[in-house]
DNA sequence: CTGAAAGCGCTTACAG
DNA sequence: CTGAAAGCGCTTACAG
């Protein structure tokens, strides 16, 4: 017996066949008890452990999830979203025996060929899919090749998949409640890509809390995500005629830009600019001022994912799971605006 | 013929043996030209490709690379390295083939433990190992487990890896002059960990550059590099008896957040207090005023080490390799210090 | 409850 | 240059 040993190994030191031995390490029913003791502890004797790649061939499963990132890198180095989210999804995983294989394209036209190697080469037992995006392609691909998968937030369109959601609507409707309260009226929202659901979400969510709190000017600028486009969207808006006392963005570096260009600018924040971010990354709290924010809990997200995932691959009927709501943190970033401060 | 066609429905309609299929497809010598041509006609006619888990199990091999990311969730959200360096990675696997196994573990216990795992289970074939400690016990293991492996950067023993550098004390000296041209003399460096290499390279960079300047007060303080610590750090300095007209920081999070410490106090940058950063994060373009820092290509990095371990797999024999060295960029956040400006 | 055998879909010596 | 066969190390009906 030379290398790692084989379940042939195990058999013959337990003193049964191969196919008694993988329905002992199994947990499979029809083993005698004092059999299955046997074999468990001519296994461990042996320092066992079958071999992953055996078990993918016969069992037509690849023991891992695949997740596909589509990106511009510019967007992915400033976001903290995938790091936690990863982390969460780990924490699940490694207990399972199942490992991640990520892949990070470019841009979307690599994105749907990402997908199809990934279950082509059978790499997969199931992916996450992260980054919704209006009438998204990769909802009908993924049920093509015929994969389970779960969803991050509810789809645009029916969708065959779990989806596991994190109410991000609720974070910016605190933000905009909080600034209306402070007695802003003039409020904008430097928002995401309209054709991302978390994008264009954030942005209805704005829009409905700006009018639900009677805010007079709700404003909306689009960009890209990056904080160099924040920065462009925060300079058009302060270089209107009327500009908002105001701003709510829609990612935290976009935020932090939006602070740079403000304060470039000579506009005290919070005195005279409120600006609110989401993701609440860590550096937003040691910035002067200290960024006020709606915090997500990715990592619980990631984990929350992972579990629906393992448990649709194990062909189990899911339904949605909706978590803690993304909640607003007010931190030194806003304040009642100036004409609101001053007698009247 | 049900289901996905395999090796053996491509034999058959090209009228040949599996075996012979396997050469040809593989670009093996020994197939008379027109039967290849014949064999790869039959298989694209079939809209074949070769099932990677069979592949996996006869040719021993995983066809994927690991990277183990062991850092605090706080450290990793905010480093713009690693997106990049796997954006890097990925460009290179695609092509070769091959896939990225990730595992992110919260602590160095837990990595050795994921570096067995993802061996025994016979996931990948080879390693990046990235953040480089004292004494890496990693190096040790993954040669036990008979794995190839890349290091980034040089370990501090002797290593049968071949490792890919990017000298990053080039940056950190560049960083120093710099300031020491500009007339500072009292330079303080918030370094990371001692026991991560990179962050003790940085550390003897700056001392070294220091005295080579003449500079007259080179403190250092060290942190776990996260923007807290850094925060931390940076108070440590400026509450001192005789503190520094410049601060050196071994990563942008803790330069941003130390940024935000000096702002705080009522210290205005580069005015009062001159700040570098390291990696040269698109956020810290955008801060007012922006940052200037250490840039590095980490994609490029992540490029060349997937190059590099992908020719190690392959039995290459390997030198190691020095990529471009890390250079620095002075934005708007180095400035002459006061004294120096006040006429004597 | 247990054994013997076929099968997953490739690769790789070994013959001819 | 080509074929037939064994082997990688498991899982899974099928018999008993």
């Amino acid at each position: 017996m030379r290398g790692r040993p084989t379940i042939s190994d195990v058999a013959a030191k337990a003193g049964v066949s191969k196919g008694l031995v993988s329905f002992a390490l199994n947990d499979r029913p029809g083993v005698a008890p004092e059999t299955r003791e046997r074999i468990l502890s001519a296994a461990r004797e042996l320092g066992f452990s079958p071999s992953l790649r055996a078990r993918s061939l016969s069992s037509a499963r690849a023991y891992a999830l695949g997740l596909v990132i589509a990106r511009d890198p510019d967007i992915l180095r400033g976001d903290p979203f995938f790091p936690a989210f990863i982390a969460g999804v780990e924490s699940e995983l490694a207990t399972a025996g199942l490992a991640l294989v990520l892949s990070v394209v470019p841009d979307e036209e690599s994105e749907l060929a990402a997908y199809r190697r990934l279950a082509g080469d059978g790499r997969v037992d199931g992916f996450f899919l992260t980054d919704l995006r209006a009438h998204d392609p990769r909802i009908a691909l993924v049920d093509e090749l015929r994969l389970p998968a779960v969803t991050l937030g509810h789809p645009d369109a029916p969708s065959p998949f779990p989806a596991v959601s994190m109410d991000d609507t609720a974070g910016i409707t605190s933000a905009v409640e909080h600034l209306a309260s402070l007695g802003h009226s003039r409020i904008a929202h430097v928002a995401g890509p309209g054709r991302m659901l978390h994008g264009s979400r954030r942005r209805d969510a704005f829009l409905a809390a700006a009018e639900a709190c009677g805010v007079k000017q709700a404003l909306v600028v689009e960009t890209d995500f990056t904080a160099a486009d924040g920065a462009r969207a925060t300079r058009e808006l302060l270089e209107g005629s009327d500009p908002p006392t105001a701003v709510v963005y829609s990612n935290d570096p976009m935020a932090i830009a939006g602070l740079g260009v403000a304060q470039r600018a000579g506009i005290e924040v919070p005195r005279q600019l409120s600006i609110t971010g989401f993701d609440g990354s860590e550096i937003g709290e040691h910035l002067h001022p200290s960024l006020s924010s709606v915090v997500t809990d990715a990592s619980a997200w990631g984990a929350a994912a992972a579990r629906v995932l393992l448990a649709a691959i194990d062909g189990e009927m899911l339904h949605d799971t909706e978590l803690p709501p993304a909640r607003f943190l007010a931190r030194e970033s806003t304040a009642p605006p100036e004409t609101a401060t001053s007698p009247h």
